[in-house]
RNA sequence: GGCCCGGUAGUUCAGUUGGUUAGAACGCUAGCCUGUCACGCUAGAGGUCGUGGGUUCGAGCCCCAUCCGGGUCGCCA
């Protein structure tokens, strides 16, 4: 292998023009491919932006073009030589019309045959992929991802340092509270028996920063939770978290939509119009059956249960009192939604515990419902004139006495629909805020009311007297920004006074020896001049795999983690030596396999 | 924890009703080629059909278990 001594690089292999035909140039890169014509010798250079072709021909040095016929896949050279024009053009790459007519070779580093080929366009399992991470992240595709991912991240923090923000490092080991998601533990060493945390978000620091009078604070955090990963949901992620002081929510609102349409505007080139659309939460479940609204196309929910009032179909009337029935109105979808079709959405609802679908397909042939013959005549008419029901529309109605149930299965749904009919533009951004969101929602499990959002979120004033008495009717000062059926990022006002603080507690069933165990140094905080603030914070990942049209959060994460959370990288997480397990007084009790 | 999908050369895949020696393309190896760029031509190597068990005269194919990966429900203040 040679050296790189007495060469240094002129220019990234993307950056060469025309304009520096007749120069003479260094570059570096890896070999993308050989095309080896014995008198002729063509290498194209890969880097990080983009990819030249070096040049050997009869006039080169026989030594040197046997030397160029060496190199193969992946191998890292270095090449000195002249610019110049190509006796061919290659009109599919940018750097096409030129080549360096190379004068030196240097191969320094080699390869082994990659377990796949680093191309555009070759498809490899993403086990594969994985595996190879450090490979995989040689692809083009990846490399402007990161790319791209870079770019909003500097956007972020010029934007919020243009107003006033300032960037504040949090702890990452710090106290678990086990509200909420689970907790990644560190245990103590020098304490055996205790453990940190690691953050699910910097909540309570931000919110002691504001305490401390840092007025605007931000910060791109990363954030742990130990819970089990989807294609959106990675155990650990990046937050851009945003903190402001006496604001309320139009505040914070104005600053983050600001902040959408500049970085929309300077990373995509895509103008996004502000103010966004507010929704209230009940509106959105309505209307959409989701606190996350797709709103880039129809396919809305509507309430039937009026109109059943005296039904003497069994699934429809056991549903109205406690729960509801309702529709969409899949219009002109009766050619693409066959009996089969729709036999499969049946089977998809029942994954969010809807017993099943019914049905009434409209074609200009026949009309087939699957629960029509239930129905009086009036009843199938009035459901037909609610849903305007035309020849070639498919209704489908979900009934049960649970109305989560109706929203969650409807609201799924409506999206798998539009996914099949392919009712979905690409490249269009549709922003919305939703708003007043429950305060506290009840766990079956748990046995008590819990935080929606989480417990230092502001109730909405009018619901204040309501906090004991209540509980299920209180409304919360919390906002989700959401984009394309996806929550981007959600924040809230947060309580300041810590009386009402302490009341909060109360309601989610705290006693106060729990509340002083916990959070003892949050009230004891706020009883030294807390100020109205609220903030809120952005899925980093989740937004640059929405801008960028990725299926996977995956796909914009270096090293990401698999479904059982391990990186298949390293293979972590690993069993440890007992030598390190004494250390930290730690004993294993089940050892998995 | 539940449900669904997948696992066959290095890679992406095909493999009929269970039937002889498991195929293709790309990649790889060797040779040839004076403008290639999805180069071309000639020759060649390469398989524990995820793993274990079972049914059968016979299993890549059927059954059971298990591992790995994906999607999803629960979960994710």
């Amino acid at each position: 292998m040679d050296t790189m001594q007495g060469l240094k690089r002129t220019k990234y292999c993307g950056e060469f023009t025309v304009d520096d035909i007749g120069k003479e140039a260094v570059v570096c890169g890896w070999v993308q491919k050989v095309h080896d014509k014995g008198m002729l010798v063509f290498i194209d250079l890969r880097d990080r932006t983009g990819i030249l072709q070096l040049a050997f021909d009869d006039q080169t040095d026989p030594e040197l073009r046997a030397k160029a016929q060496t190199p193969r896949a992946e191998f890292v050279l270095m090449a000195k030589g002249i610019i110049r024009r190509r006796e061919s053009v290659n009109k599919k790459i940018p750097t096409g019309e030129i080549e360096l007519y190379v004068e030196d070779l240097r191969i320094l580093g080699r390869s082994a045959t990659p377990p796949f080929e680093i191309t555009e366009t070759t498809k490899v399992n993403e086990e594969l992929r994985l595996k190879y991470r450090y490979l995989d992240l040689r692809r083009g595709e990846m490399q402007r991802t990161m790319q791209m991912r870079h770019k909003i991240v500097k956007l972020a923090r010029d934007y919020y340092d243009e107003n006033g923000f300032l960037e504040i490092e949090t702890p990452i080991l710090i106290k678990s509270t086990p509200e909420g998601a689970r907790d990644y533990l560190v245990p103590s060493r020098v304490q055996p028996g205790s453990f940190y945390a690691l953050p699910q978000s910097p909540q309570q620091y931000k919110q002691l920063l504001m305490l401390s009078g840092y007025d605007r604070y931000m910060q791109v955090a990363r954030c742990f939770r130990d819970e089990d990963l989807r294609a959106d949901r990675q155990p650990e992620f990046t937050q851009i978290d945003v903190e402001m002081s006496f604001v309320d929510e139009d505040d914070v609102m104005t600053v983050n939509e600001g902040f959408m349409k500049r970085v929309f505007q300077e990373a995509l080139g895509v103008e996004v119009q502000t103010p966004f659309l507010r929704m209230p939460y009940q509106e959105a479940m309505d209307r959409f059956g989701s606190d996350k609204p797709d709103t880039r196309f129809g396919l809305e929910l509507v309430d039937l249960s009026d109109l059943l009032q005296n039904c003497g179909f069994k699934v429809f009337a056991g549903a109205l009192g406690t729960g509801s029935v309702r529709a969409i109105n899949v219009k002109g979808g009766a050619d693409k939604l066959t009996r089969k079709e729709i036999d499969k959405l049946v089977e998809f609802v029942k994954t969010y515990r809807a017993k099943g679908l019914a049905y009434t397909r409209l074609t200009a042939e026949s009309e087939t419902s699957s629960y029509e013959k239930f129905l009086s005549e009036e009843e199938k008419q009035a459901i037909r004139m609610r849903m305007d029901a035309q020849t070639g529309d498919v209704l489908l109605i979900v009934a049960d006495p649970d109305n989560q149930t109706v929203y969650d299965s409807l609201g799924a749904l409506r999206c798998e629909v539009a996914e099949r009919l392919g009712l979905i533009e690409k490249g269009v951004f549709h922003f919305l805020w939703v708003t007043d969101f429950p305060l506290f929602e009840y766990s079956e499990e748990e046995n008590r009311y819990v935080a929606k959002h989480h417990p230092f979120t502001h109730p909405a004033f009018a619901d204040l007297d309501k906090l004991e008495s209540d509980p299920g009717a209180c409304k919360a000062r919390a906002y989700d920004m959401v984009l394309n059926g996806c929550e981007v990022g959600g924040g809230s006002i947060r309580i300041n006074d810590p009386d009402l603080q302490a009341r909060m507690f109360r309601a989610l069933g705290l006693d106060d020896a729990t509340v002083q165990e916990r959070f003892g140094f949050l009230i004891e905080a706020f009883q030294y001049g807390a100020p109205p603030h609220g903030g809120m914070a952005y899925g980093l990942d989740r937004l640059v795999m929405l801008m960028l049209e990725k299926d996977s959060i995956r796909d914009v994460i270096a090293f990401p983690k698999v479904q059982n959370a391990s990186e298949l990288m390293t293979m972590c997480p690993t069993p440890v030596d007992q030598k390190s397990l004494d250390e930290l007084s730690i004993c294993v009790t089940k050892k998995e396999k």
